[in-house]
RNA sequence: GGAGAGAUGGCCGAGUCGGCCGAAGGCGCUCGCCUGCUAAGCGAGUAUACUGGGAAACCGGUAUCGAGGGUUCGAAUCCCUCUCUCUCCGCCA
């Protein structure tokens, strides 16, 4: 959510900017909705300050019949009041809808751009192996070794949905534990557990409603969604708080299943492992100051690629565009692992900074020190990683002639000592 | 699922027959005084949001005692609904 003082005093930069990315912004029923709200706020306000002097006038008289007429007066101010107040809701929660829906303005940095082709290429890392045969996708490796069946997936629950076997479950738990390890023993953030289910405020709070309700599960009987990522429940942690400046930054990690519909993306990633309904993933979550959010940022990103490094994966990082950035965050970084059987890059983390616009609509403040005036913070997240990605990764990259796939040295410990599958 | 108890400021906790209650008292915290050090003591201060005015410091108004509604000139206090927490019973990993 953006702050309604900057709206009202940069109307036009603020439509201008949000144009950047791509679709037209028209803010002219905001501030209709801001006039009329001040307007009927002051006119509410003055009755009531009437309605409460004379109401201390009152209790100051002993003899109730000399108030006769001061009573009758206040019950017709009171009347007054509630129909303002009735019209003043209206138009307050016309004003809210209009700001839940209206997106991130893009960070200054971020590059200007209509979609995915207009991200710019901010590094690449690693080797990209060379292979002697024709390299196999992941869902043939992963058929034929006996580690992700696919069709059986699709026979308890449907289509994008995996089953994981034998050491393929287990190399899913093991980069559970060895992305969870390298975060909080390296670098110190603190592990959560959250629920997997979380509330609409909750889903608010961090932008996911009420624009993109139909790319969530929804349970029935309670008003209550299946998480799309542990960035909600982590970051709502703190919903509704003011924390301590000298706690600042706090770093979490979590693990947790994510549950996303994919509406929208049909015929994509149909085949294989790249896009599922429910799927692992390792999170990251930051709550910092702004004026350190974008150097938290950067530790962030490098945080994520670490995971990638140990794991000897390609990979390159890219900067979003305007055109493709989400909806809550100012600036994004994707980061692309190589996939030898698709010859290209593709998102296995998104390392986002959305400053104060998920803080302002979750309410989450810290006032720097014991007098200071509580203010935003800046959230920030990263996947880090995504698991199931990490999975395909490895089983393409570290394909062998004979079809068996060597097991990345850090992730050995994590196996049992296993060094290869098949 | 059944029965009961509760929800007040950073924390604890008071709030009588509705009015002078944004809310006693204590703890904590901040600033100052005092004091070889520490502790104790003394004084002052210590919620948030919106809104009007002001360049600002700041001044005024409104709202907030779990949430929403009702009664009333006036509600932390009375009534209704909901949510959450705790205890007991049942059930269950």
């Amino acid at each position: 959510m953006l702050d309604v003082k900057y709206i009202r005093d940069n109307l036009e930069t603020v439509e201008e900017r949000l144009g950047t990315r791509g679709e037209a912004v028209n803010l002219s029923r905001f501030r209709e909705f801001d006039l009329q709200r001040r307007g009927l706020l002051q006119e509410a306000e003055k009755l009531k300050a009437l309605r409460n002097a004379v109401s201390e006038e009152i209790s100051r008289i002993k003899d109730k019949s000399q108030a006769r007429d001061r009573i009758a007066e206040m019950r017709e101010v009171s009347q007054k009041v509630k129909v303002l107040d009735e019209q003043l809701k209206v138009v307050e929660e016309a004003l809210e809808g209009c700001l839940l829906t209206i997106p991130n303005i893009p960070h200054e940095t971020t590059p200007i751009g209509k979609a995915e082709t207009d991200n710019v290429e901010i590094r690449k890392w690693g080797e990209i192996p060379q292979f002697a045969f024709a390299a196999k996708p992941h869902y043939e490796i992963g058929e034929s070794l006996g580690i992700l069946d696919f069709e059986r997936g699709a026979r308890i629950t449907g289509a994008r949905f995996t089953l994981c076997k034998d050491a393929g479950a287990r190399m899913e738990r093991a980069l559970i534990n060895f992305m969870l390890d390298l975060h909080t023993e390296q670098h110190k953030y603190v592990e959560m557990l959250p629920p997997f289910m979380v509330n609409r405020e909750s889903m608010t709070g961090t932008g996911q409603l009420p624009k993109f309700e139909e790319d969530l599960f929804r349970l029935e009987g309670v008003d209550y969604f299946l998480i799309p990522t542990a960035e909600v429940p982590v970051t709502n942690i703190h919903r509704g708080e003011i924390l301590k400046g000298s706690e600042l930054p706090l770093c979490y990690t979590a693990y947790t299943p994510c549950f996303r519909k994919e509406a929208g993306s049909y015929g994509k990633d149909t085949r294989g492992y790249i896009r599922q309904h429910q799927f692992n993933k390792v999170e990251l979550v930051k709550f910092a100051r702004p004026e350190e959010s974008y150097r938290e940022l950067d530790l962030l990103l490098a945080d994520a690629e670490k995971v990638l490094q140990l794991l000897q994966l390609p990979y390159r990082v890219v900067e979003l565009c305007t055109g493709d950035l989400g909806f809550s965050a100012a600036k994004t970084y994707d980061i692309e692992v190589w996939l030898p059987s698709q010859n290209t890059y593709r998102e296995i983390s998104s390392c986002s900074n959305f400053e104060d616009f998920q803080a302002r609509r979750a309410s989450i403040r810290f006032r720097e020190n014991e007098k200071a005036k509580p203010e935003f913070v800046h959230t920030l997240n990263g996947s880090g990683l995504a698991v199931g990605r990490t999975v395909v990764a490895i089983l393409e990259n570290y394909q062998q002639a004979d079809g068996s796939v060597v097991i990345p040295e850090a992730l050995r410990p994590y196996m049992g000592g296993m060094e290869k599958i098949g």
